[in-house]
DNA sequence: CCGAATCCCTTGCGATACTG
DNA sequence: CAGTATCGCAAGGGATTCGG
């Protein structure tokens, strides 16, 4: 990976080449659908396995398992487990988990923002092309 | 999809619902490591074909090519063709792409300032999951 | 109720070869 | 130089079943 152009322009320009590599895992699970919303979802507070399943509605409980296992990996979401029948799991988000709130927040604002820019440019382009 | 809980807790309480799908669609581009890597480079000046492939190094042409035209059709990236032989085509970022660089570059910033707890954090879980 | 394990199909993506 | 086309593997992820 030969990146070495990568920061400049950057107001604090604090973007190095070697650093790109943790950069893109952390991009990665950003941009795992499911993840974001798991964040969102637990960012109202602390949620059950059932509930998170039922809410985000249309994930598999194996990606569900899977998405929570990987956040709570990366330190980012508290698995709590009740050892009482029929078992009782909660999930939080950490400190680190809801830090993450933010910039991510930032980036659906900006999505918010900026759809119908996009939709519009993605209409002009396939109008383009189809032709 | 039922993310009727999905706004709440927000500063400013934008996020609803409906507009879940569109703000996926944007999550998707930036969780796209190319796609990211290409718009940091292009953030710092027009760059062509070639230049991209050689400097960003280990993507695949077909990637480049895919990467390239979905965010040329999301109104991010001008693509601009020169007549002449041998062919000459540049990549610049429009100002929607610029602007995307901003919340782009906050979340490279937080992965940047939190690489360390959360690589304690696998530790950590790796350590306690494989004993 | 929570989750692990298996099956199986679809998709993503790299490698390679070919055009204008 | 800047793509397009085809192939083939490997990962992603849904459905289902079993276990604690």
């Amino acid at each position: 990976m030969s990146l070495s152009t990568l920061d400049v322009t950057t107001p604090q320009a604090i973007m190095h080449s070697a650093d790109c590599p943790k950069v893109s895992q952390v991009l990665a699970r950003v941009g795992d659908k499911w993840s974001v919303l798991i964040i969102m979802m637990l960012s109202n507070g602390t949620r059950r396995f059932s509930d998170l399943k039922r809410d985000i509605g249309g994930i598999s409980q194996r990606m569900l398992t899977i998405c929570l296992r990987g956040l709570e990996r990366d330190g980012l979401v508290e698995r709590t487990v009740y050892p009482v029948v029929p078992p009782k799991v909660e999930y939080a988000l950490t400190d680190l988990g809801r830090s993450l709130c933010v910039p991510v927040k930032a980036l659906g604002t900006w999505a918010l923002t900026h759809t119908a820019e996009i939709e519009a440019a993605r209409a002009a382009f396939d109008a383009k092309t189809e032709d």
